[in-house]
DNA sequence: ACTTCGACCTGTTGGC
DNA sequence: TGCCAACAGGTCGAAG
């Protein structure tokens, strides 16, 4: 589900409402996530202060004043929700944190693909940060960089931009969209991706994901804003979920191919 | 080293 | 109406 637009709404949610706070209990479903917590995760976390949270690609970054971070993945269907009521249950609340002010923070994953984990003060020795390439909004990221990635690469530019050590935020939605805008199929291999293309579509990225990120993220099925409200980037979408409409900007219609299991959306006249 | 594919889950949708 | 297959915003690890 949430990608980068989608988890830095979340994170920005999250730094209104828990800075500063103080965990005074953590409680965790009886139904598993992808992976398990790491040992003694309840005790470490308790009693800690909550600092600013962070964003790395597709992960939520809670830092504690121990030094060690709450590292919070949303895998497809992952939502958390902000509350100050104790609310009834939903079933797949996962993990419930609980403030000192009252204030309750519900990790809730239906179809549980998503993860917790608490990495030491060092985010960047932890076993799923260190192999993400630069963040889609970084500065790290940019021509260059993509270029000489590219050039060596047979598969479809489509798959590498999915490949979050290659860069890390984009996922399937944001990709096709990308793609458009660029004019570039989803189906050329990144070898023939000129470095003059390549400015173009880093820009363009970075364009996209800051409009999501105005709006809120983009709420297909399962999004939602911490407080409860949807993302409103749908409405803005070029290809994604549009296959056999007309493309906005030559009225062709927007074609829907599989590319490694996953859904690609484009217009062959514009894309090429 | 590079790339694809199956697996992990639950819920919804569309075809018969 | 009901059943079943296919599909969904992700990614790990095995296999080719």
């Amino acid at each position: 589900m949430p990608e980068l637009p989608e988890v830095e709404t979340i994170r920005k949610a999250l730094e209104k409402q828990i800075t500063n706070k103080k965990i005074i209990d953590f409680h965790i479903g009886n139904k598993k996530l992808r992976f398990d917590l790491p040992e003694k995760f309840k005790q470490l976390v308790i009693g800690q202060t909550v600092m600013k949270p962070l964003r790395v690609g597709k992960f939520c970054l809670l830092p504690l004043c121990s030094g060690k971070n709450i590292l919070i993945h949303l895998g497809m269907s992952g939502k958390i929700k902000i509350t100050t009521s104790k609310t009834k249950l939903d079933i797949h609340d996962h993990a419930i944190i609980e403030f000192d002010d009252g204030t309750f923070v519900i990790y809730n994953d239906q179809r549980r693909f998503g993860f917790l984990d608490l990495t030491e003060e060092n985010i960047f020795t932890n076993k799923f940060i260190k192999k993400l390439g630069p963040d889609s909004v970084s500065k790290k990221f940019d021509a260059i960089y993509l270029f000489n990635i590219l050039k060596y690469k047979e598969r479809n530019i489509k798959n590498i931009l999915l490949d979050q050590s290659i860069v890390a935020g984009l996922g399937n939605i944001y990709v096709n969209e990308a793609l458009h805008l660029s004019k570039i199929s989803p189906n050329r291999r990144g070898k023939n991706i000129s470095l003059k293309k390549c400015y173009d579509l880093i820009k363009n990225i970075k364009t996209i994901l800051k409009n999501a990120i105005k709006a809120g993220g983009t709420t297909i099925k399962d999004h939602m804003q911490p407080d409860g409200s949807l993302g409103y980037f749908k409405q803005k979408l070029r290809v994604y979920g549009r296959s056999g409409c007309k493309c906005i900007m030559c009225k062709a219609t927007i074609k829907e191919i599989k590319q490694s299991g996953r859904t690609s959306f484009y217009c062959g006249v514009c894309q090429r």
